[in-house]
DNA sequence: TATGCCGGGGT
DNA sequence: ACCCCGGCATA
């Protein structure tokens, strides 16, 4: 299949190489990851409100222990304003400043308080737990951790008996504090749904991971084998297809993106938004909020989102090392691609959307060539694959690399031959395709062996003497041409 | 498994 | 350019 260009690059060309050392960087990353989450998650150095939350709970449970205050976007609390007390839902806490910005309901008032000002009504765990999968949430950690953050709030409600209450809340206030930051409300997205959503319709089990350092290398390394290959990233490249949803989902990318010091921010795809954000849930709500109205429940509008935005990667510096994330997509030509193909995607590879490129091509297009492509997508998933979701699309394109991304790896005289004698008409075509197939066209072109006798048979091996010089070179026979 | 031959390397 | 060979696809 086309797969023997890659193969054969893998060989001796020194893209085989490089493909290859990204799977090693899995598992550095998963180690790396994690090492960094301990470290860091006391400060909640970074941006993230979910990763650094996820930290600090999940990954080091016994940060709660200190006396910090921590609020959580959504969460419920009461602060005194105008000589009463109102209860509010925070929208973001700066540690920094050790303020908190608290939306007040019941006077649609955001509110800006220190965090002293802050009364707690109740824990964060709580409120993750029975939403979410709470994933960060280790079920192992004892009621007593999460009663002692507890305990500072004066006059807590019980926390069940405000359950309904807060879903409210939080969904008004959700409602409400769209415009605010994307990243603070990390979590509280996450939890509300939107990541588990996408989880749920890819991929199972990797949720548990998402939070803290995920274990990013063991589902995806197995996932498709073709696509998927050197499991390296495998979130990215390889897995892509099938597990690909983690990479993305994860908001692994910041710690990863320190360490190989690529930014991973997502791009609103919508014509002239081009939004950055830092996490994907705060590009999914924008798309979703900013560009598809504001349905929180309707799913397929959930799934659109994700064709509207795309990951991008900025390198702040360039780094040889196998980096987690880019690893496979190491170089800039993957970096670039999911950039590149992402913006036409929507159109392209949508999965929904069937009519894009096939119309043109198929139709016109040879049967042979055809096929061709097909056997491209096969190792060249990055153009093609996307059609499960954006994420996907990415990280197909990564995968697919392992051989094939070479992508440009030059057409072969003998492909378009191939071509030819299937049809004269097509020379246009022809270009078109070729062009269209990003990876190569390899497939068609090797010579489909003769019906003619060749020197070996004729001669025999024992002959070898006599063999014409293409045979003795173990080329197309020259001699007996079919 | 044998064969055909491509992609490459060495000289 | 010549010679070889690893390796893959196909019969």
């Amino acid at each position: 299949m086309a797969s023997i260009l890659s193969k054969r690059l893998g060989k001796r060309s020194l893209l085989g190489a490089r493909v290859c050392t990204p799977i090693l960087c899995p598992d550095g990353m998963s180690v790396e990851s994690a090492g960094d989450l301990a470290v860091s998650a006391p400060l909640g150095a970074y941006d993230s409100g979910c990763y650094k939350e996820c930290l600090e709970e999940g990954a080091c449970p016994t940060n709660l222990s200190t006396n910090r205050f921590k609020l959580y976007p959504g969460q419920k609390v009461y602060i005194t304003h105008n000589g009463r007390e109102w209860a509010g839902l925070v929208e973001q806490h700066n540690h920094i400043d050790d303020e908190v910005k608290v939306f007040v309901l019941e006077q649609g008032l955001h509110l800006c308080r220190k965090t002293e000002d802050v009364r707690l009504a109740e824990t964060p765990k709580h409120m993750g737990v029975p939403m979410e999968q709470s994933l960060c949430a280790s079920p192992a950690m004892p009621a007593s951790v999460a009663q002692r953050s507890v305990s500072r709030s004066i006059d807590v409600p019980k926390r069940r008996s405000d359950a309904v209450e807060m879903d409210e809340m939080m969904a008004a206030m959700v409602l409400t504090s769209l415009s605010c930051t994307p990243q603070v409300t990390c979590d509280l997205w996450k939890e509300s749904g939107d990541v588990s959503d996408s989880g749920s319709s890819t991929t199972s089990g990797h949720w548990s991971v998402e939070c803290g350092a995920s274990t990013p290398s063991p589902p995806h390394t197995e996932a498709s084998p073709k696509y998927t290959n050197e499991g390296f990233n495998a979130s990215h490249v390889d897995e892509g297809f099938e597990t690909d949803p983690d990479p993305f989902l994860l908001d692994e990318p910041a710690p990863r993106k320190r360490k190989n010091s690529v930014k991973v921010m997502y791009e609103c795809l919508w014509p002239n938004c081009g939004k950055l954000l830092r996490s994907i849930v705060g590009i999914k709500r924008h798309v979703k909020t900013q560009h598809l109205g504001d349905g929180a429940d309707s799913d397929q509008r959930k799934r659109e989102e994700d064709f509207y935005y795309t990951e991008v990667q900025l390198k702040e510096e360039a780094e040889a090392e196998s980096t987690p994330r880019s690893p496979s997509t190491p170089t800039t030509p993957l970096l670039i691609q999911p950039m590149m193909a992402k913006p036409e995607t929507p159109a392209l590879e949508v999965p929904n959307m069937e009519p894009p490129l096939p119309s043109a091509l198929s139709q016109s297009a040879p049967g042979s060539f055809w096929h061709i492509q097909a056997d491209h997508a096969y190792q060249a998933l990055p153009s093609i694959q996307i059609p499960v979701s954006p994420h996907i699309f990415t990280s197909i394109s990564w995968a697919a690399a392992p051989s094939a991304l070479p992508a440009l790896s030059p057409i072969r005289s003998r492909s378009l031959s191939f071509s030819e004698q299937q049809q004269q008409q097509t020379p246009s075509i022809k270009s078109h395709l070729i062009v269209a197939s990003p990876p190569r066209a390899t497939n068609g072109s090797r010579k489909v062996r003769g019906e003619a006798k060749k020197c070996r048979k004729v001669y025999g091996i024992e002959h070898r003497d006599q063999w014409c010089t293409a045979c003795r070179w173990k080329k197309a026979c020259q001699r007996f041409l079919d």
